[in-house]
DNA sequence: TTGAAAGCGTTACCAT
DNA sequence: ATGGTAACGCTTTCAA
């Protein structure tokens, strides 16, 4: 069994200073053309691969890339995974998965194993930590962006959906449409998106002048259990419900079925509308109206900004927030409520 | 902007040598319990995080492990990695993603990649390379482990879903509930697991004693719109056709489209069959019946094998398959044909 | 039990 | 344009 080949084999074979070879391999310009030929070559036919290993322990730049995600198994965090992993590979960069299965202290577990890892940088998505112990983090570990959180007064970049611009597009939508006794499924109490959902469903009222009715918000489960149960409840509390606005997708295909089994007709009695535009939403009968919002953008985006921050750009691109789609379909159609054929996917 | 703490740091504050620190930190045994204390303590008070690049460049091992996909979106793959991020973590080990988007010289880059990062092992997903490329690869890489394929005649282990032995069941289901002109809606000619769907498909109908018909087979884009299209296509010129045999559940969901479309019910006149039991599988109507793979613990146990292999232990573990469950629906009842109630999910 | 020195594989720096 | 030497931060080996 025989060693690796290192550079200064592959030195010797070609006659040259492993310096020589590390200035082919590198394209620095302080060589002739002939014998970065010779050596590349050589590299070649040895199959040498540098061990980038040791070219960090000297450079101290790994080339590598942290992504924190709550649990890479949600389509959620596996789309903006794709786009960070495309964005990272076009720049040439790694990526180090870690999923903190919504656990703060295995949250703090990955961020020292990334450090010690020595990534250049890290994407944090939907950090759970509590906003002191984030802070304290950020401090030693290499530049963070966040996905999906913001930090108030601090230098830190974040990159995020806009929810409470969509919540309340959403709800205008509703409005437009003349529902007025519109609920919210609201999430789960502690979500930072359902909170700023919440806040443009309840901009989007008070802007038409309709006061805030506790009643017709309602905490849920992120399923479609929960939003069965939620909308059972609310369609029996209060009847005069007339649209479910709601946390995500799931959520309203329960509000779908929970409007099914207390016999209201989608949309003439009541119009429903999700959030995430997920593979169901087109599927469903009546299929959804939603709002899409690009993750794999959102991915992409997140690492162009940490490499741009990573590279000391000016303080110009500090943050970003994505605009979510109104995806109008049969559950809550227009004004003139004519059902729109299935959006084929 | 101070320099980052090193382990010489930690051994002059604490009063002893980096070898002290070096064995305190990986729990050797000589060193007294007093002095572990006291330069645990220092460590602790430094913030100190050995580089696990330096670290792996004398021990030559990094406690990282590679795992390549064809795209970390597709819910079959998050799922995949969600279970080897669970088990690798749990031994220790982190996980570098790399997507292949379904092309071969990418996936060969990828590969040189993880060669270069000195990863101690590679989870390599449904690979797209030709069996001399493969091998070839698999020659110079550290220890590798096959996701979805199977190298003939080599040592190389690999950990598969028993897609012969799925289809065959469902299609054994299929003829017990009576049906005879079952169609197979294959998916794309060159996928590995449709190929041995096909297999199991064709082994369960000459088990039966039924002939071959090779008109009731037909390729399809693995999508909504493939299902529906191959089966309306079929539908029309084989109208004898009773029952469809899908290669994933979105064609399945096409098929189920298709039989609408055609004025067909569900399962009364033709009865369908998925593949991959997804979310939306229990969602559409009526609810599909299908084979559920757990692809978590697919995985999880692709990474345990590695490690194992990895330990070097004995050939006894050389490869592992899992077999599919058929979950019973409305789309294709048990002959007793009574509708099951939609199973929550 | 502890420490000094060598070495892992590469690049940076300074010569030539 | 090329090469020698030091350095990156750690563990291993050997000595004390």
């Amino acid at each position: 069994m025989s060693r690796r080949v290192n550079i200064a084999d592959v030195a010797r074979e070609a006659g040259v200073s492993s310096q020589t070879v590390s200035r082919a391999l590198n394209n620095k310009s302080e060589i002739s053309a002939e014998t970065r030929v010779r050596v590349l070559a050589v590299v070649e036919r040895l199959g040498f691969r540098p061990s980038t290993l040791a070219r960090g322990l000297v450079t101290q730049k790994t080339a590598t890339l942290g992504l924190v995600v709550p649990d890479i198994a949600n389509p959620f965090f596996s789309e903006i995974a794709r786009g960070a992993e495309d964005a990272a590979h076009e720049a040439g960069y790694s990526l180090l998965l870690c999923n903190t299965v919504e656990d703060p202290s295995r949250e703090i577990e990955v961020l020292h194993t990334l450090e010690a890892q020595r990534v250049d940088g890290i994407i944090l998505c939907s950090s759970r930590l509590a906003e002191e112990d984030l802070s304290a983090m950020m401090a030693k570990l290499p530049t963070v962006i966040l996905v999906n959180r913001v930090l108030s007064g601090d230098d830190l970049r974040s990159v995020c959906i806009d929810d409470e611009a969509g919540a309340r597009c959403a709800a205008q939508h509703l409005l437009d449409s003349g529902h007025r006794a519109i609920a919210f499924l609201a999430g789960p109490p502690a979500s930072y998106s359902g909170l700023n959902r919440a806040r443009g469903y309840q901009r989007a009222l008070s802007e038409a002048g309709i006061p805030a009715d506790p009643d017709l918000s309602l905490a849920c489960d992120p399923h479609l259990e929960g939003g069965y149960n939620a909308a059972r409840q609310l369609l029996s509390h209060r009847p005069d419900t007339d649209a479910f606005l709601c946390y995500n997708d799931l959520v309203a295909v329960g509000a779908l079925q929970a409007c099914a089994a207390a016999g209201r007709r989608v949309p003439e009695d009541v119009a429903v509308v999700g959030f995430d535009d997920i593979r169901l939403a087109g599927l469903v009968t009546p299929p959804l109206t939603t709002l899409r919002s690009d993750k794999r953008t959102l991915g992409a985006e997140a690492v162009r900004l940490l490499l741009r921050v990573m590279a000391g750009c000016p303080a110009s691109c500090e943050s970003i927030v994505l605009q979510p789609e109104l995806i109008v379909r049969a559950s809550a159609p227009a004004r003139t409520a004519v059902e729109k054929p299935v959006t084929a996917e």
